[in-house]
DNA sequence: AGGGTGACCCGCT
DNA sequence: CAGCGGGCCACCC
């Protein structure tokens, strides 16, 4: 059975690398659009280090935030080849 | 069962 | 353009 978390878990660990996606995208991908906050509680309150909760970034490019830091979180995004730029992301 | 929290989003001022 | 508030949903205690 797959709860939402579980869903959300599944889209971001489906996201390719060098990409990014929104909260509202992976909620929406997940069943429910407005369920972004719900993602981000499920990120944060179990944080997998399994998920690329890294790939993850808010709608207005804002990195969000990270577990291990925000500023480890941009580090990361730019290898992965994403252009960020004053700490937010440029898709 | 109810209340509180959170890495959010949208709208208005 | 920037700042503030309200509302949405899911999970935990």
């Amino acid at each position: 059975m797959q709860s939402f978390s579980q869903k959300v878990y599944a889209v971001v660990s489906k996201i390719p690398r060098g990409k990014v996606f929104t909260y509202a995208e992976v909620a929406k991908l997940a069943g429910n659009p407005k369920a972004a906050r719900a993602v981000g509680n499920i990120l944060n309150n179990n944080r997998n280090p399994k998920v690329f909760c890294h790939r993850v970034i808010r709608s207005d490019g804002s990195v969000g935030g990270f577990a291990f830091g925000n500023s480890k979180k941009i580090k990361i995004l730019r290898s992965e080849g994403v252009n960020i730029q004053n700490g937010k992301v440029i898709r």
